[in-house]
DNA sequence: TTCGTGAGTAGAACAGTGTTCGTGACAACT
DNA sequence: AGTTGTCACGAACACTGTTCTACTCACGAA
């Protein structure tokens, strides 16, 4: 019965597969297209959207064939990070404007994060020796000892530098969801009693138009070393 | 038969409350009793470990009647961090050490967030209008108001230095569970033909004992500053 | 040509997750 | 004494990542 009943199916897809004038044959499945679909996923619903399953329907398979590819999740979430690196491309240091080309690297780095909302999370659990990871490290660090920064200092300040982006890219994910507005209003509603510097300021804390803010924190960063 | 049966589970629970000496009646749940397991159990086991099912099991009860005190898991995490902040208490100003002083702030948050593990994230996805998280944000502004620094640098300073503050806690966290020797081996195994900046100085990025990347960080941003 | 063999493909299922529904019991006010 | 409303909570739903287990199928050897 059991025989029958599949030799049944196999003639049914037989007979489906007379439309199609491609073989009946599916495209394999590839890590390239699993993190292909996968960063289309992000970019039109955002990181929490990213799940085995949503790539595997996308793909027209069930989410266990992924696991031939990837090991884990974690595994494709660092995938992606690499795959989003790899757009970073630093440029050849040029000693007298070397602070313009440390943020230069951090707004690249930014804007990628920024087109895949959410995935900026994935950056900070990512392991930090990722390959790809490492060759934006790499490039910083050119730039800031052309610059003439101590070994110590370049590398504690990439380090810095990138935890930045990385935390700024995940709050700015977030705050395109919750009206900016908002967050002004309830600002606006402190006591003056208990918060007297805010209510003094609050204009002030809520300033910053575009990136400003991120331009200033990668800048304050840089004056002091070198 | 329903009412009957129910009775002789009355029955059952009465007999069984013969043998403590506390009335039959539970304590009742409250928000607060809430966010102090929760606590307890991220402080054991990480941010990873707090489920609605774990607190609810650890009081005694299913999930649902969290949902009773608490709207959401967002909310609760909201809790958390709004418990934690509770906790950092801002020096009152002093003009001659202000740096000092901002950096004396960083470092109760950063112990705060380290003594529970992961808990940083929700920091970071937490709405910025927490009211304890303000109190923080108010501190801060008057030790860099009375210290001279104009209130828009003063603002935008203490935006990235918060910031700075969750990425390190965040990072920090998960870098226990992995060796960081096998860090530093991996940076050993990089070829110099593609990575000759790292591999000259491998020993400059891994150094840095304790916290003294933090406080590096946290300084460099506040030299531009005043 | 025939027969394994081994890699790639998935359906089904498992152990979790956050959250909601509806029932139930208790306390307090009328 | 009766009613009301708040709190407690078992059961269930729609998900999640992951694994087990069949199953197909191209390819190389006898």
């Amino acid at each position: 019965m059991n025989r029958k009943a599949s030799s049944r199916e196999e003639w049914a897809t037989q007979i489906a597969s007379l439309d199609q004038q491609t073989p009946a044959r599916k495209e394999p499945i590839t890590v390239g297209r699993i993190v292909a679909t996968a960063l289309a996923l992000v970019e039109a619903e955002g990181f929490d959207a990213l799940t085995m399953r949503r790539v595997a329907a996308a793909l027209q398979t069930g989410p266990a064939s992924l696991y031939a590819h990837v090991r884990n999740k974690a595994e494709l979430d660092d995938l992606l990070i690499g795959a989003l690196s790899r757009n970073v491309v630093p440029p050849k240091p040029d000693a007298a404007r070397w602070r313009e080309q440390v943020l230069d690297v951090c707004g690249q780095l930014r804007d990628q994060f920024l087109r895949y909302p959410g995935i900026a999370r994935a950056a900070l659990s990512a392991p930090p020796a990722n390959l790809d990871t490492l060759r934006i490290t790499e490039g910083l660090l050119a730039i800031f000892l052309a610059g003439g920064v101590s070994p110590r200092a370049a590398a504690w300040t990439i380090d810095a530098v990138l935890l930045y982006v990385s935390a700024y890219t995940v709050e700015s994910s977030l705050r395109g969801e919750v009206d900016r507005g908002e967050v002004l209003e309830r600002l606006r509603m402190l006591p003056a009693s208990h918060f007297p510097c805010i209510s003094a300021h609050v204009d002030e804390l809520n300033s910053g138009e575009g990136h400003e803010r991120f331009e200033f924190a990668i800048r304050s960063m840089l004056v002091s070393a070198g």
